[in-house]
DNA sequence: TAATCATGTTAACAGTGTCAACATAGGATG
DNA sequence: CATCCTATGTTGACACTGTTAACATGATTA
């Protein structure tokens, strides 16, 4: 039984990735994970000088996990730019589906990306592989006109991850219009991007 | 000193949509708002089973409030139907952005929608808004093909809300290419929506 | 008038983030 | 090798949280 642990640090980090994933960031306390990793309560303060700075950790690396994601659709070399680019979409829009709860700390007004600079650029990482593709979809294009595109792309994916995620209104007993709408658009999300992006 | 507040349930939600805004839903406690009304810690729970259905009333009212906003934009008679979409477009991005932590809440996973009836109906309202601007913008559109583009719309300028809300990228002291176009787009969302929605 | 019941209070529980004070071990320095 | 320093661990405590159980009050109703 030694008193030191030696890899602490990275295993309180991947292990609140995957509590974080389970329960969702406000359900995660420091204490359980410490526990888990068999390590008194305040050893992550060790480590992270706070909740928020660990939990920054677990987002950034959500955004590199994403950025991959995005790199590797757009990586795909049999297919057309046009289908690489609706392939990051969806890609996208899976991502923040399957891993819920990691995209809602990504997202969330918990952690001040301002102050976790690493944070910031693992989230504008994001962003660059989307110029990139929008960039070979539209050669000629002015540089401010590419950025307002990857904008309005970007918001429009994360937008609807955010209604398919959050709202719950296709899974609800209550029959609504805007849930059926949602049902309609989740069980075909590439023809909703076709539709959408109109590329 | 009357032992009964009268007056109680009422009180505790329009403290809770005050600090809720303030503070944002995750830094507000029961215990806090109950002092605020001059009250026991555990009186709230007289009205309110759990903080979450506190919570739940306060996200009503905010979507309650949005429809609203959304409905006076869409009732400016001088405007034409075109015109009257983009300031709803517009009157729904405000609103993510000035009332930035109810809009949160409104759209966080604290609170499991399928459990309050109440609150899924005011959010289908917001819906049903929508839904009515763009079918006249677009007469003779299926049902399903009209929901479908409410879905778009909605996605669109709930993701933008997003970005700009929540990313802080053109906030920060760091220059980054998304942090430029953020600002780009936030100091002329009328321009981004004219080009986005493409109407 | 008497009983009921909604609405208030107090006391307590288990859980949280965080800090101060102390313990240990392993590497650097003499 | 002996010593000290520093990084990394522990214990104990504080103030705070949501929530429940047991009790108090006072308005409504039989």
């Amino acid at each position: 039984m030694k008193y030191h642990h030696g890899n602490l640090k990275e295993e309180l980090i991947s292990s609140a990735c995957i509590v974080c994933e389970a329960d969702g960031h406000d359900r995660m306390s420091l204490r359980s994970i410490a526990k888990e990793a068999k390590v008194s309560q305040t050893a992550p303060y060790r480590h992270f000088k706070t909740k928020e700075s660990l939990l920054a950790e677990v987002s950034s690396r959500g955004f590199i996990e994403l950025k991959e994601i995005l790199h590797n659709a757009n990586a795909k070399k049999t297919l057309s730019t046009r289908e690489k680019f609706l392939e990051m979409g969806q890609a996208y829009i899976e991502f923040g589906l399957s891993k819920r709860n990691t995209y809602d700390l990504m997202h969330s007004s918990v952690i001040d990306k301002t102050q976790f600079p690493e944070l910031l650029n693992s989230a504008v990482g994001t962003f660059e592989e989307l110029v990139s593709v929008l960039a070979e979809l539209n050669p000629g294009i002015s540089a401010k006109d590419l950025d307002i595109k990857c904008i309005h792309h970007w918001a429009l994916v994360h937008g609807l991850v955010g209604l398919l995620r959050n709202e719950n209104l296709d899974a609800s007993e209550i029959d609504t219009p805007a849930g059926n709408a949602m049902g309609l658009v989740r069980s075909d999300i590439k023809s909703f991007l076709i539709s959408a992006l109109e590329v």
